[in-house]
DNA sequence: CGAGTTCGTCGATACGCATCGACGACGCGC
DNA sequence: GCGCGTCGTCGATGCGTATCGACGAACTCG
């Protein structure tokens, strides 16, 4: 592994370094027989150019930038598919993925954009207020937002569309005769942190109740661990004066555990209470039992923000993109609702 | 934001370009007030060096990549500490991370290396017969192996030490009186895969149940899904003739399923079975019951992975790296194992 | 007090590629 | 048969940094 340049597969080609460099780019019309000299001669060398030249002559580094928060607590909702998913569509358009934690906050950011370390941002995990966003908004590289903060300052944003997803879990209930509805929220510290889509889910589901005229009680905070889980089943079954109670779990950690609580306590999900829950499909078949979701995939989600980022980095390439983007759920019946009443 | 430039540095600081340049690297002393221009010139620009450039002139990019395999299904063991950890190891360093899918296997090395897009490569998941590490073996950059080969081709390998993980959980429960161990293996495909860890515990487990003189029984493949555990469980009751029956299991994903599955057939871990899981602590603490684990934390893999890399790359800079460096295990008693009988 | 050092700075160059302007070789129309 | 546009290629230049050799100044030591 010598690391050839293009000059030596242009003497190998016997042509002009240049016109190696056209053969890549086809920003010029090369003739056939030159051209294959050309590629010839790179893979005799199996050539590769050197991307720090290339960003410094062409400025452009083929590198997406990927600002990623790892839970604090190891809660991270899911981050994988996120990644793999935005990995693999970078390499789909030949370009490479440079990790950055969020920790770095706007700091992370200036490094991407100063040091010409990517030609774009996806950043993910956006707090309602996040003061990241304004930075963002002001680099030299295009950003897209995975989350939908507060002022997206002109970003453009793509998510799950919580909101939808909260009236849809709420109509549910209501079309199967439910008559009260209870919400289990987060742990303090991620409602402290602004953290999104809990925030936006409790409150829509709210102000959907009151359409649909169903009571509805928060739960909140909700910790994670058994005893505090035990302590909300515990609050379930006191609410469950012989209606039909409804819940809505808009966070996945939160509900095998519930669900394992309420089995517990000899209460059959779907025949003496129900429950939906916010969470991937996968989650929720693979529980025991499976319960009704209404689902966001986040490839979905990270698929959408990587098309919005390639049109930004070349606008001509599709069709124009929404500024704010959001996806819309699916709710997929399993187990744990129970059905309508015949009579 | 115009990206500044040394050249535009240096003009403010009223020194020439690579006073600069010396500044930054310290090669050369500089001094006291002309340092502290430069630097004061630095900040009010906001200047950060072009990348790039520096990769071109500098032949290093401060950059470390990192191959990661997704799992077809999901199945990602625990991927993100790892990542997480080498992610905050090399900014600690003043690296940044590359992230590159497994799926595209050895040319994905290629491309790293060949053009020059980081310095080392962490290269994790890696499988008994790897196709990859001969190609590794032979690239112009250092290389680390998470994971240990059949042959490591010269190559550094940091894993958790899982032969010694497994004489732990099978002494532990020899020396609890146990008279007979079950293993319950993973999927077929993991196995096939050469699933480096699930073979290797497999292995060691086999040699010292017979060291210890326990008849040992090996479930396997074990598929994923209700009912395979379903199944598991059912074999584990029937083997369990009225001796003390210790069960162990490798793979974490497989462990809480399987609790679950014993308690609803009424038989209580650490009453009526032993079981011990391999796992982090952490999921073994959270587990309802909190089972008795032998854990190999993720982070102290990844971290002397990132460690012996930085070692590589200046070798200068501490003392001498193990070729394979095992990272010992450690057994945490929790609820999920008979106590020795008291007669 | 002169020869040899070390210190601090500068100018010039190379790194490997993309790109621009130039230019010869053609093909076309009249 | 001559001007003109197009095609295909080349040489030269610049991107921003690191590094090498040089050089004056200050300092050391005999």
């Amino acid at each position: 592994m010598a690391a050839f340049t293009s000059k030596d597969v242009a003497r190998i080609a016997g042509v002009s370094q240049s016109t190696v460099s056209y053969v890549m780019t086809g920003k010029r019309p090369i003739s056939e027989p030159t051209r294959r000299r050309v590629l010839d001669a790179m893979a005799q060398l199996t050539y590769e150019p050197h991307s720090g030249a290339r960003a410094l002559a062409g400025r452009r580094t083929q590198v997406v930038g990927l600002v990623v928060r790892f839970g604090v607590g190891g809660e991270t909702f899911g981050l994988l598919p996120f990644i793999e998913t935005i990995a693999s569509s970078a390499r789909a358009h030949d370009h490479d993925v440079l990790l950055v934690t969020a920790d770095e906050g706007s700091a992370g950011l200036r490094r991407l954009a100063g040091r010409a370390l990517c030609d774009a941002i996806i950043m993910m995990d956006i707090e309602e207020q996040d003061e990241r966003v304004p930075v963002a908004a002001a680099l030299s590289v295009p950003v897209v937002l995975i989350g939908v903060p507060a002022d997206p300052a002109g970003l453009h944003c793509v998510d799950l569309d919580f909101e939808a997803a909260a009236r849809m879990a709420v109509d549910e209930l209501a079309d199967t005769g439910h008559d009260e509805i209870v919400v289990v929220g987060y742990t303090a510290a991620a409602m402290e942190r602004g953290l999104n889509f809990v925030v936006r889910v409790l409150r829509s589901v709210r102000e959907h109740g009151q359409v649909r005229g169903l009571p509805l009680t928060v739960i909140e905070p909700v910790e994670r661990g058994r005893e505090a889980i035990a302590k909300v089943a515990d609050q379930l079954l006191a609410r469950r004066t012989g209606g039909r109670l409804g819940v809505v779990v808009p966070h996945s950690d939160t509900i095998v555990p519930l669900l394992n609580a309420l089995r517990k306590r000899d209460v059959v999900p779907g025949r003496d209470i129900s429950l939906i829950g916010l969470s991937t499909d996968r989650e929720a078949e693979q529980s025991d039992p499976p319960y009704t979701n209404v689902s966001g995939e986040p490839r979905d989600v990270s698929r959408r923000a990587m098309e919005t980022l390639f049109w930004l980095l070349d606008p001509t390439s599709g069709v124009e993109r929404p500024a704010i983007d959001l996806v819309a759920p699916r709710l997929t019946r399993r187990t744990t609702v129970m059905p309508t009443p015949s009579n």
